[in-house]
DNA sequence: CTCCTTTAATGGCTTTAAGACACTAAGTGA
DNA sequence: TCACTTAGTGTCTTAAAGCCATTAAAGGAG
């Protein structure tokens, strides 16, 4: 390791203000939303933006467990996935100057932190097809990123698994496919990829509802990297 | 846009130092090189590292603008193909403190800047088989995350043309593919998948050499967005 | 209990695109 | 003219997705 030069002082530098933001995707409903934060300061003050803020330099270890404890601290749970998205920064996206935010991606099962969720009046799951377009800073375009980002994952990948609860049925997991890449999917193809990677494994239970029961599947933890050699057609 | 609010100032903040780096690759003597530059101060005095440095908050426009003019400072030329890769953060990444760098990926042809980098000391082309361990900073972490990025492409894209000179035959963009992925690629498949997706043009020109001349291409200006449905075999 | 409805799961043929590999084409130089 | 070298193609095989019909397993109405 170098040495650290003497007389260093960040102080001294003109840096941009760097922020850490979470694009936390669920399903509910049968609708693809993502959370929300209503801004309680300037600026934006009222506006609604995604969960995210300053680095704390005395505690976080890097700048992905600086997003999990932002996102930690709006649902009361880890996601069980995140990736880094993509850096926006420039001179006029906040008000106060210069500034870049480094964005996140993460999904999570409505149900493990839905209470946390609910109890609060400034947080909320907005269906990403009703966004409205005043959101805080250029979240509008971090969230059409981060969209984008699943719809490819969808295609060549079961990452989007991670939306769901723990056990979950094919048909399921397929309509969440589905309502991600905006089109319908080949229930046969579906099922033989997923088969033949090995990805799922079984539970041994079953749903009870009307008509033939379905299984219940839980991801393997290699689901998160495996990536199929060939996409479903968009 | 709200207000901006009163009192602010950035320097009663603690924000991470934030930077830029570009990965430049290249293509040259069958071997795929990246350009560093010798740090002329500290930290990391002396070390080999990614041309990079602080954001101009007076002149860039963006941080993609700023990762273009790092690369034009150090080549003379603006790379053909840039795209953002990944950010790195940290307390110790860096001897002077938390600290925050934005990199890109980028590919330039040999040809197009071999007299600015060939005329200074500082800079180089290296081959990424043989880099050294002791890179600055964690740049050797960059380098293996833009080199595996760039792998993925090599496989799913033909962004790799970017590479090399404005035209080029098949056998060059095939054993540059091949330089990138590791193993070798089937002719007739290569082939087949450019034609079918045209991403090329023919000049109507032909190589001079040992042999059978090969008709010289040129990479239309979507091969950047294509992306085929299905990997070769990596 | 039997049949109808509903949802889950599978069988099997077609189509698409890649792999393998032999073959032809078009130059150079002895 | 012929051997050599590099470029480019023909064609069969294989892998995996699309398509669509069929079977499976439950509950509920009569």
């Amino acid at each position: 390791m170098a040495a650290k030069p003497r007389n260093y002082n960040i102080h001294d530098y003109d840096v941009p203000l760097t922020t850490v933001d979470g694009v936390l995707f669920t399903v509910h409903e049968d609708q693809l939303k993502v959370l929300l934060v209503q801004r309680g300061k300037e600026p934006f003050e009222g506006k609604w933006a995604l969960p995210g803020g300053f680095i704390d330099l005395k505690q976080d270890e890097s700048i992905e467990a600086c997003a999990i404890r932002k996102l930690r601290e709006k649902t009361g749970v880890e996601p069980p996935y995140i990736e880094q998205l993509l850096s926006w920064g420039g001179p006029d996206r906040d008000p106060r100057g210069w500034s870049v935010t480094i964005a996140f991606f993460a999904l999570v099962a409505h149900s493990a932190c839905e209470s946390s969720v609910a109890s609060v009046a400034d947080v909320k799951w907005q269906p990403v097809q009703t966004l409205k377009k005043d959101l805080a800073f250029d979240h509008r375009d971090v969230i059409a990123a981060a969209h984008e980002r699943l719809r490819q994952k969808a295609l060549y990948s079961m990452v989007p698994a991670f939306a769901l609860p723990d056990e979950f049925t094919l048909t399921e997991l397929q309509s969440l496919h589905e309502v991600i890449i905006g089109t319908q999917l080949n229930k046969k193809s579906f099922r033989r990829r997923l088969e033949s990677a090995e990805l799922l494994e079984d539970t041994g239970k079953a749903t009870e509802s009307r008509g033939r029961p379905a299984k219940l599947y839980r991801a393997k933890a290699e689901s998160k990297q495996y990536r199929f050699i060939r996409n479903l057609e968009g």
